[in-house]
DNA sequence: TTCAAAGTGGTATTAAAGTACCGAAATATT
DNA sequence: AATATTTCGGTACTTTAATACCACTTTGAA
């Protein structure tokens, strides 16, 4: 489960601004937070605001703030923005001639595709909040 | 699931070699037969030799025959010597202080990972070849 | 009017993967 | 013995995708 940053970056951010729908924050505050590229996170956070996901607020004092539902979105929602998540074992020039060998592998993998998916489909933005404020718990208390 | 083609040629190689444990195959015949370059394969061959589960037959006439146990070699074993399947949402300089956030996401794909690779260690080569076997029948019956 | 923020588009940099090539060693055939 | 075939090891080139960066525009609040 390799995520590519974009994924990666976008879960970051949309989890941040779920775990508090009234808060409205910039991408440099969310980029400083977690210490990620501000550039970088500025492209991202353009595509949930057209998927929906964040509310973009412009001019000044200006940021984005969560405008989904946090118990129906989940964590696939997300990352199918950014990435495909089939399994494409591009060999060129066939599936033409439906070589068995190549059609197995095609057919293990997208197996496996799917059981990723549905994993990450189970698990909705406030299941990984639950988990994210327990930890945040655990670390104060030991600190 | 996204394969890198070290990967995926040597799934191919593999059970096209241990499809019939009596052949011997250069790497020009197998990658002839099934459309892919055959010099990456040839290093890939090589890698394979090193892990003992081919063996080369050098010289004139040479080539590759399967020399592993086509019941006990899973396709984990294969895929595992070109890529780790390991989650490593690098983001650079943390891990040290432990965001909650990402310290989630690493344990939602961490558990996907061992997912995946459990459902890998379960398919043999044999288990895959009855597949093939199958899919091959299938294609000269309804010719 | 000024300033801070998102929005847009384009370019540059980097990293990884894939591909190609070469010379050398081994060995089977003639 | 000579030759052809094939693996072996290493290296260099090409291509592609991901990532980072920059300049400019638009918007809205103070």
């Amino acid at each position: 489960m390799k995520l590519n940053k974009a994924s990666l970056f976008a879960l970051i951010a949309v989890l941040e601004l779920a775990g508090d729908t009234a808060k409205q924050l910039s991408t440099t505050d969310i980029a400083q937070k977690h210490g990620i590229s501000a550039h970088h996170l500025a492209k991202i956070m353009r595509n949930l605001t057209h998927a929906g996901l964040v509310q973009a607020v412009r001019g000044a004092g200006g940021g984005y703030r969560f405008s989904g539902n946090v118990r129906r979105t989940t964590l696939l929602d997300v990352i199918q923005l950014f990435e495909t998540l089939e399994s494409e074992l591009d060999i060129p020039h066939w599936g033409s001639d439906g070589d068995p060998i190549i059609v197995e592998l095609q057919s293990i993998t997208s197996e496996i595709d799917n059981l990723t998916k549905a994993v990450l489909d189970t698990i909705t933005l406030a299941t990984a909040l639950k988990n994210t404020r327990i930890r945040a718990e655990l670390m104060t208390n030991s600190a």
